[in-house]
DNA sequence: TTAGGGTTAG
């Protein structure tokens, strides 16, 4: 007998071997049975097979196994097991799978089988065996209300099922509410969830505060988050990491470093987690500085891949492909995420042939692509003109690769034709999608518009966006602008008038520039900034040099109907021009000049950056909402085509 | 037996 001779082995390996052999000859009433005796053991020591493997044995002898027993056993299986071993489990204990009438009913055992279920994704059992379950705690609960909360798209089952709970008159407790929190789907939600817990006396756990702080500012609450951590006496790493990658993600990356300077002096020890945080935070900041120290310390974390796809993405996201070449090329592992975040960072950075290039590297030696690196392809097509790619990788990407094109593919394209001025072939393309055109879709097709100067088409995309967001301010504005720059003046006003009346402001240009540690901001005409009076001379200067090289004034960028004189002030301060002046005021040796800008940089201050790239020697990189742009000696990476 | 944080696009 197969099972005889195992449970030999097994009771010679976990016990001494004479004693073993009497307990198999000589079991009787008094003292726990053999099988019993072996199972237990496997259970508490492993190997999960050898376990396993008496179970049929068990229900054979019609015995039932000890719930701590079992219990360990679900564990094991959890560490080191497959759905399928869970469900073996599930029917030797539940006797069939005959969930009213289990061989061994207690609730820690059906507990851990629910969560069993839970941690392997198999919802529907977990809900089935729960719901068939006669007595149910505050474990019970709490396992499939977290179950819920985890799973995609189920918050809502998750916050009915904690009513439901309530209903029962089960109080629940903190590992409840730390799940909950996530669940919670609107700012009063939350809010309603916050006072329960200070009501009942939880807002002292560590891990209540952690999830209320991730609540909060999953919303954008940041004051809300941050007066959850500020009011906390004890914390810990994962509290920190919290709120940092809270402020990190909502894009205060100054903030989110800030807290990460003040965890190293409170004696924190950092890990990969507030690491990949800072990276993200550092990705919204204007030099490399505090990147750069960061990567020092990703170096004692050589193996870990997120990491360095968060280090890859900052170099990027901070216009210094150099360093994202290098690393990229010395990376020991690269993953899908590795080679898109390349691709798409080249394709933003104005370097559209070295991305594809690196997508067909990819195709050769790399893993398969996924939607994610389709969309930064076809931003590579759509960026630098290239209409006949764009429509071959749309077009045979499900061939090639299985994937099938969505919303944010069909988007590209219609970006892809409305920027090389195929405006019919884009509205035709909306048509002709296998989706209903959302606002995003009339959004790219309206700022193509815009770009080609069709004042008809912006009209009829941006009264669809106002169809499907009434208040939509971007359309407005864009539509006011398009008015503008057909000179229909006329419109434009009607437009302006009509934001006016509904309290529309239009977002002014900004631009900011970092010097040491201080950020400097320009905001277009304003001149408040205590160093103006140099800025102009320095403005003057360089206005004089690149006249010397041809430029003259593109007036048709002043969206306002005036005369050709005023145009002209206009544009000498837009936001941009004044950085641009206060960068090469301060500018140190053989660095560039990094800027920031809150919108698109206009064609008027790009053909100026350019020659002075050309007249100064710098290279000048100005960051857009969507885009970089490397000006060196009079040429622009984008190729004038932005 | 139940709980909290981190990467890629737009």
């Amino acid at each position: 007998m197969a099972a005889a001779s195992l449970l030999c082995h097994v009771i010679a390996r976990s016990a001494p071997a004479g004693r073993s052999r009497r307990c198999l000859l000589h079991s009787n009433p008094h003292t726990a049975h053999p099988l019993l005796v072996a199972f237990s053991r496997l259970c508490a020591h492993g190997p999960l097979r050898d376990a396993l493997a008496l179970l049929p044995d068990l229900a054979e002898a019609g015995l039932t196994a000890d719930p701590v027993a079992v219990s360990r056993l679900i564990k094991l299986c959890v560490r080191h097991g497959t759905p399928s071993d869970g469900r073996l489990i599930h029917r030797h204990v539940f006797g069939g799978g005959d969930v009213a009438a289990p061989s061994c009913s207690s609730l820690f055992v059906s507990n851990s089988l629910v969560s069993l279920y839970a941690k392997f994704g198999l919802l529907d059992d977990a809900l089935r065996l729960f719901d068939g379950m006669p007595h149910k705690n505050v474990v019970s609960w709490t396992t499939v209300v977290a179950a819920l909360a985890n799973a995609r798209g189920r918050k809502e089952d998750a916050l009915r099922l904690f009513v439901a709970m309530l209903r029962d008159g089960v109080a629940p407790n903190m590992y409840t509410f730390s799940s909950i929190l996530g669940a919670c789907s609107t700012p009063r939600v939350l809010a309603a969830m916050h006072g329960s817990i200070v009501k009942v006396g939880l807002d002292s756990d560590v891990f209540v505060r952690s999830s209320l702080i991730d609540a909060y500012m999953k919303f954008g609450d940041l004051d809300g988050g941050r007066r959850v951590f500020d009011e906390m006496v004890t914390r810990d790493l994962i509290v920190w990491n919290s709120i940092i990658a809270g402020f990190a993600q909502s894009g205060d990356g100054v903030g989110a470093i800030e807290l990460f300077m003040r965890m190293k002096e409170a004696r924190f020890l950092s890990n990969q987690g507030t690491l990949t945080s800072v990276l993200r935070a550092c990705t919204g900041l204007v030099t490399l500085e505090v990147g750069r120290q960061v990567h020092a310390h990703v170096l004692k974390y050589d193996k870990d891949l997120i990491l360095h796809n968060a280090l890859l993405d900052m170099y990027c996201k901070c216009g210094s492909l150099q360093d994202a070449d290098a690393l990229f090329g010395r990376m020991p592992q690269r993953d899908v995420i590795s080679w898109s975040t390349m691709i798409s960072g080249l394709a933003q950075n104005g370097r559209s042939i070295e991305a594809l290039k690196v997508f067909d590297m990819m195709k050769s030696e790399g893993p398969r692509p996924n939607h994610i690196t389709m969309v930064g392809v076809l931003f590579a097509c759509s960026h630098a003109g290239l209409v006949e790619d764009g429509w071959y990788y749309f077009s045979s990407m499900e061939k090639l690769f299985g994937i099938q094109p969505e919303r944010e593919h069909c988007n590209c394209m219609v970006d892809l034709l409305g920027r090389a001025g195929k405006l019919d072939d884009a509205v035709k393309f909306i048509h002709e999608m296998n989706f209903q055109p959302d606002s995003v879709i009339w959004r790219t097709l309206l700022g193509a518009c815009r770009m080609h100067k069709n004042a008809d088409l912006a009209a009829y995309a941006a009264k669809e966006i106002l169809r499907l967001e009434p208040d939509d301010q971007g359309a407005r504005i864009l539509l006011s602008n398009t008015y503008a720059d057909l000179r229909q003046w006329a419109d434009a006003e009607k437009s302006w008038k009509m934001m006016r009346d509904r309290g529309v402001k239009k977002d002014p240009g900004r631009s900011w520039i970092e010097l040491g540690k201080q950020v400097h901001v320009f905001i277009a005409g304003d001149l408040s900034h205590p160093c103006s009076e140099s800025i102009i001379q320095e403005l003057s200067r360089l206005f004089s040099r690149v006249t010397n090289l041809g430029y003259t004034p593109q007036t048709e960028f002043v969206l306002q109907d005036l005369a050709t004189e005023q145009k002209e002030d206009l544009l000498k301060y837009h936001s941009e021009k004044l950085a641009i002046a206060f960068g090469t005021m301060n500018a140190m040796e053989g660095k560039p000049i990094r800027i920031m800008k809150n919108l698109r940089i206009c064609g008027d201050c790009h053909a100026f950056a350019k020659l002075v790239s050309k007249s100064e020697g710098k290279v000048i990189i100005i960051r857009d909402p969507v885009r970089f742009h490397h000006f060196q000696d009079g040429v622009c990476s984008c190729n004038d085509y932005w």
